[in-house]
DNA sequence: ATCCAGGTTCACA
DNA sequence: TGTGAACATGGA
């Protein structure tokens, strides 16, 4: 059924990180649900990546506290280039060289922030998901459950992805935009239960074939959240993931009911407010930061009860 | 059964 | 510019 592959060692890298950085925290995110495109334990990290024409697994650890280790495992030749392209990927979804201290220094000043600080300490955002992947991956987060959500990302890993195996673990990887570019918005409706979602899915993969998803680098934010949005199917929430996960613009904040909530309750105390009430205070609090303290009251508030636990190892 | 999920589009004031 | 319905599906 799914084309399983299994991956070969290739290539050992070594990146440097600024400090302070949480590799847990920052790799793995409580709140995160379960993809099946990565696995953590508690020194360890494995995760699949389509670089390329390759597709990629790792396996990412510590090595000291300021350089991190990873072991890579490919289904093809490896060349410098791909080496490269790769680790520019993992520094870029993991924000290995981000600064952190400015936004650190405007977050102590606010209360309720002292515990997730504490805590989270050196927690960056994490989306190894390229701006395709994350655009998908929001788009199936629209007006569903997390249950459902997880569902028909399921249905799409199975049907349109592969299954890597490296290192002894067994992951899912994604499909690329051409790899879904054929199938049609019947199919995405009844085979993989995707409901009125069905129709845009299609026009993401015209969207990424024409532009590189790896390709981060747009003229401004504010420009970049605008032509998202051109993409139908894309309204200010998915287009504020893709800025504030893929191309990590701190000062982006997509509120939904779930992390609406949240602030709300973190923030102001109450049950929930009306999502301009929490963008105002956001705004107040941690201007130029608000995605990136959104960041830290919800993994705060997950760090107790994951929604997928560490495995051993 | 009815409501509503980690929203967006489209029609119509 | 601003409101309200419709959109698929499945669990509570």
């Amino acid at each position: 059924m799914t084309d399983t592959r299994t991956l070969t060692h290739v290539d050992t890298l070594r990146l440097p990180v600024k400090q302070p950085f949480h590799f847990r925290y920052t790799l793995w995110k409580p709140s995160h649900f379960a993809t099946g495109l990565e696995q953590h334990s508690q020194q360890r990290s494995w995760r699949t990546f389509r670089v390329g024409e390759l597709v990629c697994g790792v396996v990412l650890s510590m090595d000291g506290s300021d350089t991190v280790h990873i072991e890579v495992y490919s289904d093809g030749p490896w060349q410098q280039a791909d080496r490269d392209r790769l680790s520019a990927r993992l520094i870029h979804s993991y924000g290995l060289d981000e600064d952190l201290s400015a936004f650190v220094a405007l977050a102590e000043q606010v209360p309720p922030m002292r515990e997730p600080l504490t805590a989270l300490a050196g927690m960056r955002q994490s989306c190894p998901e390229n701006l395709f992947e994350i655009a998908i991956i929001s788009l199936l987060l629209q007006n569903a459950t997390v249950a459902r959500t997880a569902q028909m990302m399921t249905n799409l890993l199975d049907h349109y992805g592969l299954i890597a195996e490296f290192d002894g673990v067994r992951l899912k990887a994604f499909f690329t935009p051409e790899e879904i570019a054929g199938v049609d918005e019947a199919t995405f409706r009844e085979r993989d239960r995707l409901g009125y979602r069905a129709k845009y899915l299609g026009r993401f993969a015209e969207f990424f074939t024409m532009h590189d998803p790896d390709e981060a680098d747009h003229a401004s934010k504010a420009e970049l959240m605008t032509e998202f949005q051109t993409i139908k199917g894309v309204g200010p929430y998915t287009a504020a993931i893709i800025a504030g996960h893929a191309v990590r613009d701190p000062s982006a904040l997509g509120l939904d009911v779930w992390n609406r909530k949240l602030l709300a309750k973190r923030l102001l105390d109450a049950d929930d407010a009306e999502a301009e009430v929490v963008m105002t205070e956001m705004h107040r609090l941690f201007p130029g930061y608000e995605g990136l303290a959104g960041l830290y009251v919800i993994e705060d508030a997950y760090r107790e009860r994951a929604v997928v636990e560490l495995v051993q190892r």
